[in-house]
Order: structure tokens, then C-alpha cells, then sequence
DNA sequence: GCATTCAATACTACATCGGTATACAATTCT
DNA sequence: AGAATTGTATACCGATGTAGTATTGAATGC
């Protein structure tokens, strides 16, 4: 498993949606109909991107939602932190939360350290980066290609 | 967050402390007292560990677990993947699950990408790695230092 | 002022997960 | 054979979190 949750996965395609469309602005009705996630559903991402400055939004006749960035600078590490808040693999892995066992336990102190690599990998994917993955044909970004490199 | 689920923590846990007792076998009830993990949960642990052939099982007298491989052939990924089934980011990340949106959604076929890659980094993090990242000064397990270097 | 569009809140149904209890099967030792 | 030890299997429960919905309110622009 290790999923991310949907909701931060259709905030993702929106934005990279928007990221198509940038600098345009787009109203939540249409990002519906162009995603196909349900209206209400993206109200509730919306919230979180524009909390995050991900997205500028704007009210009013003509209104609507515009990337803050370029999408190569939009990472998936903040896309997903946006949503659902700072990677963390296990309670013990940032600003140690509330684990009872985080005393007794061997690996407390262990944890932040795989927690960095894997938060870095995401870090160095952009939305941009996704569009170079193409469809069932993996083309790596280049920041990440030494470590594919024993891959294909 | 992005979080590995509590089972899969203390199987990670269990498997670690098994990996410094190897070859001895140890009882389920001092895994219980010695990880602070609570019996009946080690129990329902152990038999994905055991089911995905990660420990021997003994039973009997002076039975108990034993880590079927040196810990340092013993993966992250495969850990995690026994208790909580294979890695899978999104619904369309591995052999294509059942997203309704699958048809009609841009990043369908992207994700395998980003999912290989994080795949790639818990795959080249062993239960022995673990022990080097040491307590709160992480040291970078030779596999994955190319991809760390830039960081510190 | 009025149409348009985003913002905020609160709520519900549902799934998953962590945790528990209980009955059973295999092995060893005497 | 029989008792003691240890793992196996199943079924269940309750808390938690998630996806999704509804309603109402506030800002913008013409
Ligand atoms: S302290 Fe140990 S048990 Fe608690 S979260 Fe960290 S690794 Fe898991
Ligand atoms: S198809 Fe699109 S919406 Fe469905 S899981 Fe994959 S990325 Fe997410």
C-alpha cells in the first residue's frame, strides 16, 4: 500500500491541470468538468491549495483558480503536503509526534533518516517532470536519473 | 502525510529485532515484551511476515521466529509490503486497480513512474541500513548516497 | 444591485485500521 | 500416550479517518 489519499491525488491533477492552462484562470465548475472529480469534491481540494499558496484564486464574474508557479517549480512533495499535510512514514519520522512506544522503541531516532530520502525524491518531481513520464513509457527526470539508472 | 500504516511500523520493528537475535529463534511473547508491542497485535503481525516468508515459524516447545534472511537482504519495501501489500501511490500506480477515472484522466498512465522510483528507494534501504542511519545522525546507506548528496 | 464565483462550516456514510478474544493445530518432552 | 508449549486461524469490535455532500456567507465586478 503506502497510498497517498485520493483527495490529494485529484489535487495533483488539478493542479497540473492548471498547470496546462497557466497563466489562464479557471473557475472551479469548469476544473470539475474538465477532471471529472465531483464539484463538491474539488471545493474541499480547493481549499487546501490555495491555504497551501499553491493556487492564487480570485472571486467574483471572471473569477477563478491560477497556479502560483510554473509547474516546474510546483513539487509533489508540496502538492501532497498541501492536502494531506507534511510526509511523515511513521509517528517517530519528523517532529517526533505522540508514539508511546517513541522511548523504548530501537528505531525512534532511525526513521527521520529514511523519511528525508523518500521526501526528497518527491521534492525533486514537479508537476512539470510528470508530463516527461509519458504514458506507460517511464522517461526520467533528470534529477532523479542517476539513481533509475540500474533500472532499465 | 503519506504514512506507512502501525502494523507495518511494528513489523518493521519486530523484523529488526529478529535480524539482531539471527539466528536464534525467539517466542512471540518476549517479541511482545521485548518491542512493547501488545501480544494479540504481534500475533496477527507475525502471520504476514511469516505468509510472505520473511520469518520461519517454529512451533511446539522452544519454538518461536526466526528471520529467514541476513538482515541485510531484507528490504524496506518488501517489510512494508508484506503487512500492507504492494506499494502502490495511487489507484493506477501498479497493475491498474479499479479508478472510475481511469479512462478519461491525464495522469493515468504517469504514475507508474513515480511510483517505481519511490519503490526504487525502500527496495535499496535494507533492515541493516536501518541501523546505520543511527540515532538522530543519519548516515546514508551507500545505494542511495548519490541521490542524498546534494542535501548535506 | 445583482449576478457570479470563491470561502467556511458542519454533517454523514463508509472504509480501514488497530486491537482483542477464542478456539484450534502442531511439536516436543516425559 | 499425554501434558505442556507454542504458533495458526477466524471472527469480531470500536475508534479513527476519509470521501463526499449540503448549506450558508462573503468578496468581486459590471
Ligand atoms: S517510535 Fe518506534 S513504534 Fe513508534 S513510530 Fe517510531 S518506529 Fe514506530
Ligand atoms: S487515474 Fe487519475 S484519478 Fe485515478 S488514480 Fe490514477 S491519477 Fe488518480
Amino acid at each position: 500500500m503506502l497510498k497517498v489519499g485520493r483527495l490529494a491525488d485529484y489535487g495533483i491533477l488539478i493542479l497540473h491541470h492548471l498547470g496546462r492552462m497557466r497563466p489562464a484562470r479557471l473557475a472551479m465548475e469548469s476544473i470539475a468538468e474538465i477532471t471529472h472529480v465531483p464539484l463538491p469534491t474539488v471545493r474541499k481540494v480547493m481549499k487546501f491549495l490555495v491555504d497551501a499558496e499553491l493556487v492564487i484564486s480570485k472571486r467574483g464574474p471572471n473569477g477563478g483558480y491560477q497556479l502560483a508557479r510554473p509547474p516546474a517549480q510546483v513539487s509533489l512533495a508540496e502538492a501532497i503536503a498541501a492536502v494531506e499535510g507534511p510526509l511523515a512514514l511513521t509517528e517517530c519520522s519528523s517532529a517526533d509526534g505522540q508514539c508511546e512506544l517513541h522511548d523504548q522503541c530501537d528505531l525512534a531516532g532511525r526513521w527521520p533518516g529514511v523519511n528525508a530520502i523518500v521526501l526528497r525524491v518527491l521534492e525533486r518531481t514537479s508537476l512539470a517532470d510528470l508530463d516527461r513520464f509519458g504514458r506507460h513509457e517511464p522517461h526520467v527526470p533528470p534529477p532523479l536519473r542517476d539513481l533509475m539508472a540500474p533500472i532499465r
